[in-house]
DNA sequence: GGTAATGCGTTACAGTATAACATGTCAAGA
DNA sequence: TCTTGACATGTTATACTGTAACGCATTACC
């Protein structure tokens, strides 16, 4: 394993945070984008926060950063940062979370933990081409994947209640 | 491969649905609970939409049988035939397609054509595996999963637009 | 400076989903 | 048979999620 880097590891949030800023800068620059105001606090938002944030969760801190009060406003900061890769939408929350693997070309798979809500990003290229491959058989091509699962994260498993 | 049926490749689409109400049926049965006449008939709708509904769209067709024109109503069947496993949920398209491998264990794939709106449902164990072994490398235990594909069909692909 | 492109402020609304409580129905046991 | 409890449904109201569309502001570039 390269490094333990998961959600679920305990980590130093903030160095994470400051590394994850420069990254996005050069990145955005890359495309010839910029990372205004509102896009760099949208994402410091959620590079802040340990789990996944929905929207309007967003919207509320944006809105105490001085930002108008209105859906439009984070909506907008999240697609388009979701666009550059620098944050994943999680649709089995309708929530948003920091990408943990910026400038890595990676296809992701997110962990969804049922107890403590904790969401980790997994390496999983394996997943993406089976994936592939399955699609492949029907003759479909896979342009875009979107790979979830919920269950028990390492500190709840054990903890929690077993599956209704 | 067993049988080429996927919902890609034109099918006998009546035949399909009454093989497919008869083994939902017994599946019910099974766990002692019921298919009334609602879960009956949201079932029934979903066999017969070659595309994923969403839940307003059953609920129109619902209200059309008598039912009453209120969400609950829809939600509260869809959400049963989720649970027995007979209709799936494409969270990407806030939208619910009938199960087209009823009673087979499986861990379904579902591939969306973002031209013509088709969704198919892929056999995917290998994806699903992939998936339990990203997930075990970070101690974590995958109780359910979501996995789907957005891309084109091959009736569409060669037709369609590329990606912007 | 002109002007085209992009981003933002704002209003209004569309679409998705659920809580909560009242009522009805059915089946098993007293 | 009557009761009783579990399950299912009817109904009201509301919460949550997401977007269309228009006009102004800022920026980049000629």
């Amino acid at each position: 394993m390269p490094h333990d880097h998961s959600a679920f590891a305990p980590h130093d949030h903030d160095a994470c945070a400051v590394g994850a800023m420069a990254k996005a800068e050069g990145r955005v620059a890359l495309t010839g984008q910029r990372l205004t105001p509102v896009r760099r606090q949208t994402l410091q938002i959620l590079l802040a926060s340990p789990r996944a944030l929905g929207a309007y969760e967003v919207l509320e801190r944006l809105v105490a950063l001085g930002f108008a009060n209105q859906p439009p406003v984070a909506y907008r900061a999240l697609e388009f940062l979701e666009q550059q890769g620098l944050v994943h939408r999680i649709r089995r929350l309708n929530a948003f979370t920091a990408c943990m693997h910026m400038g890595e070309a990676h296809a992701p798979a997110f962990l969804i933990c049922r107890a403590c809500h904790a969401v980790a990003e997994a390496p999983a290229v394996e997943v993406a081409i089976a994936l592939q491959a399955a699609a492949a058989g029907l003759g479909f091509v896979v342009e875009r994947s979107t790979v979830e699962a919920l269950g028990l994260c390492p500190a709840c498993h054990g903890t929690a209640q077993a599956v209704a």
